[in-house]
RNA sequence: CGGGAUGUGGCGCAGUUGGCUAGCACACCACGUUAGGGAUGUGAGGGUCGUCUGUUCGAGUCAGAUCAUCCCGACCA
């Protein structure tokens, strides 16, 4: 029998493609660039909403929604975030349709052009900030923390599922402030929230970074993102926070009075995650057997497959099996049992298995004369028997090891992968095989683009916590004076 | 938008220099036997070949146009 998901060794870009469609995450749409996110992939990013939604919560941040189209007047006030944009947006500019009066089908009404156009949202801050505008008058209205959780449409040239869609969910933040130093540290702690979720949830060991200029987000004075490796050594930008200090303010003329009664410019933040963790995690932690999903993530934990001939066998094992199910749903897991009585127990193992569930269970009559179950774990694929007494806290126990098991091997993969480099006929070599290589950089935009140009690589960030390093040494491609190393890597 | 390629049942493909009722594997449906790693036998159903125009006695096959998709760039979370 042929394997499901194509050999990552051989081609890495078909090899996620396949396991997106395979696993049942998603599949193409009709719509140009946009993909239809099935039951159980969409169940996969709820997961991830619920978790992320609790975290903002505990910084005070609040959800709110805003419209959908933006009227393009809105666009004109900020100019170098529309820069950033423009190129690529769906534009509504008509609201009616007719009946062809030529044959068949509808058409656009001439009739019903609008007298503005609406800009389909590619992100939020225009009309977030022309809302906020009305919100802030005085200091004691500050902070505003809201978040909102949304579809945004950006129209890719280019597009690959989860990675770069049409259209894509995402959670984007909104925060206005009265001083700098608060915004700044806000922009720092959202980045930290994503860390840790991307760390402890995602199982994802990100480097956190601030962005070259070059990499900024438009309008933004600084970029702090967070950075994965995929098992291809390519780099993945996993999410963003940005310090936006007061550009959208003084577009979008957003004052406050303060307290000696002086007007203000507000300080701003903005910051987001998308369906695009989705494609790290997938990129990050798939094998050739399919998806592994960490336990913390996945909406199934615990698989449970029976082995039967007959229906006393069933009836038993089934018994056994939602006994199992009490005890682990008392301890907070999620489980399920595959009952379908149409498939058989290997083409189940299989599926779950390429779906990722990070426990699987089965038992047959063997285990019932035993009073035992055999326990498979996804991340290592290893198998074992053990006794039915005690077997809850058992998998209690292994689904913190599968959690540290993935991340662990995640962090040594990484690790594996990351060199300092301090030649740059070394680099240019080195970077092609999927590496991120820790360089000195002289800090101007040009040597960055210089480099990009030659070998596409881009400084994924100057990092903050982890492979920081400050020492002096010379640019690795102009020679020039550093004073520290960045991280340099071919990016999705 | 530049370079390359492809459109044939649900998915993946074959179909030669135009020729007869468009084929294969998988999936689907029915029945039987099976069930500890993607079972198997028999039978059944489903496509008018992306679209339009042309050439021809005859077009999936040739020509032109058009639409769509994919890959490689530029752009980007």
């Amino acid at each position: 029998m042929a394997k499901e998901v194509t050999s990552r060794s051989e081609n890495y870009s078909q090899w996620y493609s396949d396991l997106v469609v395979k696993a049942d995450l998603a599949e193409q749409s009709a719509v140009r660039g946009c993909m239809v996110i099935k039951p159980y992939g969409y169940a996969i990013w709820e997961k991830m909403q619920s978790i992320l939604d609790g975290m903002f919560k505990k910084t005070g941040v609040q959800n709110a929604y805003f419209p959908l189209f933006i009227p393009k007047s809105f666009f004109s006030r900020e100019a170098e975030h529309v820069a950033g944009f423009a190129k690529e947006c769906a534009v509504v500019t008509h609201h009616r349709l007719m009946n062809d009066p030529e044959g068949k089908g509808v058409i656009v009404d001439p009739e019903a052009k609008l007298e503005e156009e609406l800009i389909v949202r590619p992100t939020s801050e225009t009309i977030i900030w022309s809302v906020y505008k009305n919100w802030i008058t005085s200091w004691r209205d500050l902070p505003i923390l809201c978040n909102q959780w949304c579809n945004v449409v950006r129209w890719e040239m280019r597009t690959r599922p989860f990675l770069r869609t049409a259209e894509f969910l995402w959670q984007e933040g909104h925060t206005a402030h009265a001083t700098a130093e608060e915004a700044e540290a806000k922009a720092n702690e959202m980045v930290r929230v994503y860390a840790d979720f991307a760390r402890n949830v995602l199982a994802l060991p990100v480097i956190v970074g601030h962005k070259s200029p070059n990499e900024r987000f438009a309008g933004a004075l600084d970029t702090l993102t967070i950075e994965a490796m995929m098992q291809d050594g390519k780099a993945l930008q996993a999410g963003t926070s940005h310090f936006l200090g007061q550009n959208f303010a003084k577009s979008f003329d957003v004052q406050y009075t303060d307290k000696e009664g002086q007007q203000q410019y507000v300080w701003a933040t903005s910051w987001g995650v998308s369906t695009r963790l989705m494609g790290a995690l997938i990129m990050a932690h798939g094998d050739d057997n399919g998806l592994v999903l960490p336990p913390a993530l996945a909406p199934i934990q615990v698989v449970m497959v029976p082995i039967f001939r007959t229906d006393e066998e069933h009836a038993a094992v089934i018994a056994k099996f939602e006994q199992i199910k009490k005890d682990l749903e008392a301890l907070g897991h999620s489980v399920k049992i595959d009952d379908r009585d149409t498939l058989r127990p290997g083409f189940k193992f299989a599926e779950w298995e390429l779906k990722g569930v990070p426990v699987r269970l089965a038992m047959g009559a063997r285990d019932l004369q035993a009073g035992t179950v055999e326990i498979a774990r996804r991340d290592t694929l290893e198998k074992e028997t053990v006794n039915i007494e005690g077997v809850e806290t058992y998998i209690d126990n292994l689904l913190v090891d599968i959690q540290k098991g993935i991340y662990d091997k995640a962090v040594k993969f990484r690790d594996d992968h990351v060199e300092k480099c301090d030649s740059w006929e070394e680099f240019k070599e080195k970077i092609q095989t999927g590496k991120f290589l820790l360089c000195h950089w002289d800090g101007t935009a040009e040597t960055e683009q210089k480099i990009k140009d030659e070998t596409k690589a881009t400084i994924r960030c100057i990092p903050v916590d982890s492979y920081v390093c400050e020492e002096e040494g010379k640019d690795i491609y102009s020679g020039k004076p550093s004073h520290r190393r960045v991280v340099f890597a071919i990016a999705y």
